[in-house]
Parts: structure tokens; C-alpha cells; sequence
DNA sequence: ATCATGGTATGATAACTATCATACAAATAT
DNA sequence: ATATTTGTATGATAGTTATCATACCATGAT
């Protein structure tokens, strides 16, 4: 999967390691405290893999012996009981850390994992991420920041979420989408009502049904998965106050 | 506050640093990895607090200088909206870090804190914990740990109160204090059924209501703020299935 | 091609929950 | 001591949400 090369004069700044991590938007976050003979070893011992819309990336239950990373695409990560109900934690990019959560508070993974669209994630054995959070600190503390700011801002959606009605809960995964994920006012919903059900605590009925009623306010338009906000403002009224 | 005695040849194991915090449960937690010349200068530099039931340790929005933990007593974590109304993330005992989450996410508190009972608390300088957690790995390693392990269970018993109706939230914060804090099926409540209501995501009026049922299907007694537990295995089946 | 399946859609109804009103006790303030 | 506020308690009602039923379409399987 890589070979060292030694040297490439081109215009990137970033150094190169003879695979393809200079390229990786988590690079810098996660290794600039790491030396680059030891990043030069990570890079070359790392596992890429390939998720297609649907693939299971990981298994709730599942023995945590990897240190898995998104490199790009979209998924979500939730939770499934026994009854086969799931709830979804978070709809995750890469930056998000998603795959990063509860890695060192387990030895299980404690939420599974889905793609939503093609991505591709990076495996790197988690006790030699052990190993070097205890060599380098300020590499452990760099991890501990960004894993405590997704753990923060879930906490706070859940929140927020919990104090909105169907139409305000609604609102808000539509401004979710457009804002947080795709920054386009137009985008196609990278997952199902039930789905946006499992995410925002609804049924999946009234998912559906408040779309249509946003629909019939000509608040956005709807074609399938093809979702267009039209009244933006209005539907920011009704995520913050309806 | 401290004053360093050279030794102690008592029968406590714990080392010695001529302050008490040889005898703060938390110390172990902490410092397990941090070598003594260190502990017994954090030891001399840290700042005691004392509270009553109802003070306020942390606002939410205060600039974060300290790493302020609960070395005893009982406090609830929450968040305040604009028009005044608290959600209560968390109810927090020594060993909880409480204090601790959010603290390498911002600069700011995220969260409020108020003592529920007497509670101490003892402050270090956040920045001397920052540099201690860049020098060393192993201690920051420990507390990424600890911090995540909180952070998940919050955000299972979130997705776990989500699930649930009324009388399945009340059940399932009965025995919340009686397992988990108070460790028996008689204790009396900490909190208002105001604040049970904003722990649950229910109204004070649906709180009382759902504990006078209970009352009245002779599954707990109540007195006041005192709670006994009668019917434990029905409370749990109330709180797991309906 | 046709069948089964899952997703979307809508209405009717049942179930659940919040709100409003009222009452009273307990704690706190003046 | 009395007044005010806060907490507890209960009922009636309005509002919100879930469930059930049905229908249709798109998708993938045989």
C-alpha cells in the first residue's frame, strides 16, 4: 500500500511520507505533535478502506482494536436495542471525529457506524495510538480537545432537540443539512425520514408529514430525497421558536 | 492552607504531601502518573472550596482558568436558556468529573454547576493541568479516558430517557439516586420536582402526578423529599418497558 | 415480468403530554 | 407575625404526538 519515496519538490507544503496521508484533511489534526519518523511509520502501517451508501463501518459490541478515522464521505452513528430500534447520535463528516468516540472509554466500540455516501476511512492500531498519547502529550491533549468538542456539541443538540416540537425539530435537521453539511440551500438528504425519525426523536409518519406541511407553506420544496430550502429565515423561526 | 511534613509513618499507604490531599478520592485518578515533587507543588497550590446546598460552583459562560473538581458532595450540571428554562445534564458525584467536561473544548464553561448538598471543591490552574497533560502522556492519556467514559454515559442515558414515557423517566431517575447515588431504596430526593422535570425532559405537574401514581400503586412511599422504594422489580419493569 | 419489500404519503383515531386553574403546605422575607 | 414566594398536589382541558390503516411508487429479487 505505500513505498517511501524521498523526496517530491512539488508546490505542496505539507512533507511527504510516500502514501498518501499528506493529503489526508485529518493529518494536521492529529499528528502535527507527532515526529515525522514516527508519522512515516503510522502512514505506512495504516489500513485504507473503502464504504459504499449502507456499508457497516462498525458494529456497536465490536472489540476496539483499531483506531478508525473518516477520511471523507458521510456517515451516521447510532445505536441499536434489542427490539431492533436504532437512534441516531450524530450524522458525522470527516473532522468530526465520529469514529474517535468512546475509543478510549471502552474496550468495545459502543456505537455502530454506517456509510451514508461513499467514504473512506484509515485504521491505525489503536495501542500504537495508546502508545504515542503516552510518549507525547501534547499530542493526547490535541486528541482530548477535539474528542471533547464533538462529545460537547452532541450533548448540546440533544438538548436543543429535546426542547423543539415535531415542526421545530424538523426545521432543524433541514438547517442541519444545509448548513453543517452541504452549505447549499439546495441538497439531496443523505438519509431517510425514518432515519431523520431516528435522529430527532419523531416517528418516522410525522417526519413525513411535517415536510409536507413545510411543503404546503412553500417553506422548502421537496422532489424525493431532493430537498430545496426556499424560506429560510421562516424555517429558522420555527427550528429557534416553533 | 499547606505546610510540607517530611514524613508519616502512619498506616495509610497513600504518600504524604503536608496537605490532605492524600486523602482526596480523586487523587488517585489523577495523579497516578505525576510524579511526587509535582503533586505536593500542585498539592500546596490548589485552592479549597466549600458550598451549601443551592450555591453556584460553575456559570456557564465564565472564563475557564481553573480545573475545579468535586472532591465531595452532590451537584447537578445544566445548561440555561435565554428565557430562563434549565436542562439538567447531568447529576454529579466525586468520581464524575463533573467539572471536568468541557474544560479542554473551550474557553468558556459550557455548562453551570450548583452543589445539591455540601459539596468541596478544589481548583488547580487549568493552564498548570494543560502543561502537565503535555508533559506527560500518560497522565493526559488517563484523563481522556475518565472524560470519555462520562461523555458516553451521558449520552446513553440521553438516548435512554428519549425511549421512555412518563412514567418509564420517573421510574428510571428513582432508581437512578437509589442505585446509583444513594445506594439504597430509601433516600431522600436531592433535587425539587422542578429539577426532576428538567433532568427527564418532563413538566413539574406530569413529575408529581407520575410519583403520586406510583405512591398510590403502592410502588414507593413518599414524604416529602423522603422516597422509599416498596417495589423495586416493578419499577424497573416500568422503567424498562413502559 | 411479476413479486416482494421498503420508502413515501395521508387521514382517522387513540394515546400521551402540556397547560391552565386551583388549592394548600412549607419556606423565606419583611 | 404576617405576607410573599416556592414547592407540592390534583383536576379539567387543550394541544401534541403516536399508532393504525391504507395507498402508491420505486427498487431490487426471483
Amino acid at each position: 500500500m505505500s513505498q517511501i519515496q524521498s523526496s517530491n519538490q512539488g508546490s505542496i507544503e505539507k512533507k511527504q511520507f510516500g502514501c498518501d496521508c499528506e493529503r489526508c484533511d485529518l493529518r494536521d489534526l492529529f499528528f502535527d505533535h507527532v515526529d515525522d519518523t514516527i508519522l512515516a511509520e503510522i502512514c505506512s502501517s495504516k489500513e485504507e478502506n473503502n464504504y459504499e451508501k449502507g456499508d457497516l463501518i462498525i458494529r456497536e459490541g465490536e472489540d476496539l482494536i483499531n483506531f478508525i478515522y473518516l477520511r471523507s464521505g458521510l456517515v451516521k452513528l447510532y445505536r441499536t436495542d434489542k427490539e431492533g430500534k436504532s437512534q441516531i447520535i450524530k450524522i458525522g463528516k470527516p473532522l468530526d471525529f465520529v469514529s474517535l468516540l468512546s475509543v478510549f472509554s471502552d474496550t468495545m466500540h459502543k456505537y455502530s457506524v454506517t456509510a451514508l455516501e461513499h467514504s473512506v476511512t484509515c485504521s491505525i492500531k489503536l495501542s500504537r495510538i495508546i502508545e504515542l498519547a503516552k510518549e507525547n502529550g501534547e499530542f493526547a491533549l490535541n486528541l482530548m480537545q477535539k474528542m471533547s468538542r464533538v462529545y460537547d456539541q452532541i450533548i448540546i443538540d440533544f438538548l436543543e432537540i429535546r426542547k423543539k416540537h415535531l415542526r421545530g425539530r424538523t426545521a432543524h435537521v433541514l438547517l442541519f443539512f444545509a448548513d453543517s453539511v452541504y452549505k447549499s440551500n439546495h441538497f439531496e438528504l443523505p438519509i431517510s425520514r425514518k432515519e431523520i425519525a431516528e435522529f430527532i426523536g419523531m416517528t418516522p409518519e410525522n417526519v413525513i408529514r411535517t415536510l409536507s406541511e413545510f411543503r404546503k407553506d412553500s417553506l422548502i420544496s421537496i422532489n424525493g430525497k431532493q430537498i430545496a430550502i426556499i424560506e429560510k429565515k421562516k424555517l429558522l423561526m420555527i427550528s429557534e421558536h416553533g
